[in-house]
RNA sequence: GGAGAGGUGGCAGAGUGGUCGAAUGCGCUCGACUUGAAAUCGAGUGUACCGAAAGGUACCGUGGGUUCGAAUCCCACCCUCUCCGCCA
C-alpha cells in the first residue's frame, strides 16, 4: 500500500512514477482524501464538545446537583444534540475511508528510480549470464523434460488429471526422491547462511492475503476453500509476510532472514494455452522462498544479497542461467525493484523464469501493519520487505533432466545432489 | 461437535457507569550510588490520525446498541484456554 501522506504531499512524484507502470489517475484519491480530512476536523471539534459536556455533568452530579434538576437536563439536551451531529457525520466519514482504502489497497507500488522503464517483459534489462548454455549437435535427440521424465517413469500428468485436473503432476520413485532432495538442499544452503527456516501454515486468511498484497486485486488467481475464510497459499511470501503482521519490532531485531518450503497452489487464470504440458506452469507446485524484514536503510543492499543467494543455488547445481532487471511494466504488484532469474533449457532453446527476487520496500509493511521502533526514537517506522525464490523446485527439476539429460536417455544427478538422492543417476 | 472460562499497554495483571489512556509489578531508557557490576534509589516510558503550533480526537478482541458519559451495561461475531467426544 502506497501511503496517502506521500500522494497527497508528492503528488506529481508519485503520479510520475506510477505512470511508469501505466496509467494512474489520483484525483479522484486526493478529493475523498480532502473530504475525508475536513470531515475528519468537524467531527473532532465536535467530539471534544461532547466530551466537555460530559464531563460537566458528572462535575455538577458530584458536587450535589439534582441528577434530574434543570440544570443537568439542559446539558444532557445539549449533549444529545451535539450527539446527534456526529451521528450525521459519522456514517460519511466512515464511507470516505472505505473509499480511499479500497483505492489505496488497488494501487501498485512505484518503481525505484533505478528500475528501467518500459511496457513488457521485452523491455526487461539483460545485467549478466552464468554457466554455458547447452546446445544439442546436430542429430542428438534431446528431450524436453516431460518427454524424459514420463519415459523414466517418474512423472505422471495422465494420471494426474484423474486424480486432479490438467496442470498438475504425479511425481514417482526418482521423481519424488529429486523433488525432495532438492528441497532438502535449498533448504540447507540457505539455513547454513542464516535464514531462519519456517514451515507455515499453506491455508491462510483473507486478512494475510490482504496483508502481502494478493487481495483484493488477485482474488480470481487463488483457490479459495469456499466453507471457510481460507486461501491455499500461492506463495510462501503470503504466511511469510503475515508471520509478523500488527506486531511492532525493535530495531536490533532486523535483519530477520526466513526460508521456508512451501507448496504453492495458483489457478494461473488467463493463462490457458501457455505451457499447457510439463513442469513449467502447474496448478500445485513446490517452492523454498527466502524472505527478509529489514531496516529501510539497507533494504536495495539486501535485495542485491538475496538474489546472490538464489544465484548461489543455480551455480551449485552448475544450471546456466541468467539475470534481468525487470522493467517498470513488468514489475509484479508489491515490488518497487525486481530481478529475475532465468534458467536455461535446451529443449525449448531459451531461458525460462526460475526465481523472482524483489524488494517491495514499505508496502507490505504498511499493508500487513509490520513497524520498529528504534531505541530512544519517538514513533515508529514501517519495515522494509523481500521476497525471492529460492528457488522454484519444479522448474528447477525441469532444467535437471533437460541441462543433464545423456544422449543414451539417462540423467545425471548433480555433484551436490548426489548425496541427497543416494544415487548418481537416473536411468 | 458438546459444556464451561476468558480476551486490558512490550509482558504479567488490577479495574463493573463519571478527571481511566487506564493502578501495580516486570521490562526498557536516563540519572544517582559503586573501582566496575549486581542490588538499591530517583525520573521517564503506548500507538495512530488531524493541526504550523497550542492542542484535539480515536483506540481496553471486532462490530453494533443503551447513556449527557462505557474498559465497565446489552446484542452479535471472532479468537484463545480447560474438560468431554473424535482423530494423525
Amino acid at each position: 500500500m502506497l501511503d496517502i501522506k506521500q500522494i497527497r504531499n508528492q503528488t506529481e512524484k508519485v503520479k510520475a512514477a506510477l505512470d511508469k507502470r501505466g496509467s494512474y489517475d489520483l484525483q479522484p484519491l486526493l478529493e475523498l482524501d480532502s473530504q475525508q480530512r475536513e470531515l475528519e476536523q468537524r467531527r473532532s471539534e465536535l467530539q471534544a464538545r461532547s466530551n466537555e459536556v460530559g464531563k460537566s455533568v458528572g462535575q455538577k452530579i458530584r458536587a450535589g446537583a439534582d441528577p434530574k434538576g434543570d440544570e443537568v437536563k439542559s446539558l444532557r439536551e445539549a449533549g444529545n444534540q451535539v450527539k446527534q451531529e456526529i451521528g450525521e457525520l459519522e456514517p460519511k466519514e466512515r464511507e470516505l475511508k472505505a473509499q480511499i482504502e479500497s483505492i489505496l489497497l488497488t494501487l501498485p507500488n512505484l518503481p525505484s528510480d533505478s528500475t528501467p522503464v518500459g511496457k513488457s517483459e521485452d523491455d526487461n534489462v539483460e545485467l549478466r549470464r552464468w554457466g554455458d548454455e547447452l546446445i544439442p549437435a546436430d542429430g542428438e535427440d534431446r528431450l524436453p523434460h516431460y518427454e524424459i521424465g514420463e519415459k523414466l517413469g517418474i512423472m505422471n500428468f495422465e494420471r494426474s488429471v484423474k486424480i486432479a485436473q490438467s496442470r498438475f503432476v504425479t511425481l514417482t520413485g526418482a521423481g519424488a526422491a529429486l523433488e525432495r532432495s532438492l528441497i532438502s538442499f535449498m533448504l540447507d544452503r540457505h539455513t547454513g547462511v542464516g535464514y531462519n527456516e519456517v514451515l507455515p501454515p499453506i491455508l491462510v486468511n483473507s486478512a494475510s492475503m490482504q496483508g502481502s498484497g494478493q487481495l483484493p486485486k488477485f482474488a480470481e488467481d487463488g483457490f479459495k476453500c469456499d466453507r471457510d475464510d481460507l486461501w491455499l497459499t500461492p506463495t510462501a511470501e503470503v504466511p511469510l509476510t503475515n508471520l509478523h503482521r500488527d506486531e511492532v519490532l525493535t530495531a536490533d531485531q532486523l535483519p530477520i532472514d526466513y526460508c521456508a518450503y512451501t507448496p504453492c497452489f495458483r489457478r494461473e487464470a488467463g493463462s490457458y494455452g501457455r505451457d499447457t504440458r510439463g513442469l513449467i506452469r502447474l496448478h500445485q507446485f513446490n517452492k523454498v522462498e527466502m524472505y527478509k524484514f529489514v531496516h529501510p536503510g539497507s533494504s536495495f543492499d539486501e535485495l542485491e544479497k538475496l538474489t546472490a543467494d538464489a544465484e548461489d543455488i543455480l551455480q551449485q547445481l552448475k544450471l546456466p542461467y541468467r539475470v534481468l532487471e525487470l522493467c517498470s511494466g513488468d514489475l509484479g504488484f508489491n515490488a518497487t525493484k525486481t530481478y529475475d532469474l532465468e534458467v536455461w533449457l535446451p529443449s525449448a532453446g531459451k531461458y525460462r523464469e526460475i526465481s523472482s527476487c524483489s524488494n517491495c520496500i514499505d508496502f507490505q509493511g504498511r499493508r500487513a501493519n509490520i513497524r520498529f521502533k528504534e531505541s530512544g526514537k519517538k514513533g515508529t517506522e514501517y519495515v522494509h520487505t523481500l521476497n525471492g525464490s529460492g528457488l522454484a523446485v519444479g522448474r528447477t527439476m525441469a532444467a535437471i533432466l533437460e541441462n543433464y539429460q545423456k544422449p543414451d536417455g539417462t540423467v545425471e544427478i548433480p555433484e551436490v545432489l548426489q548425496k541427497y538422492m543416494g544415487t548418481q543417476a537416473i536411468s
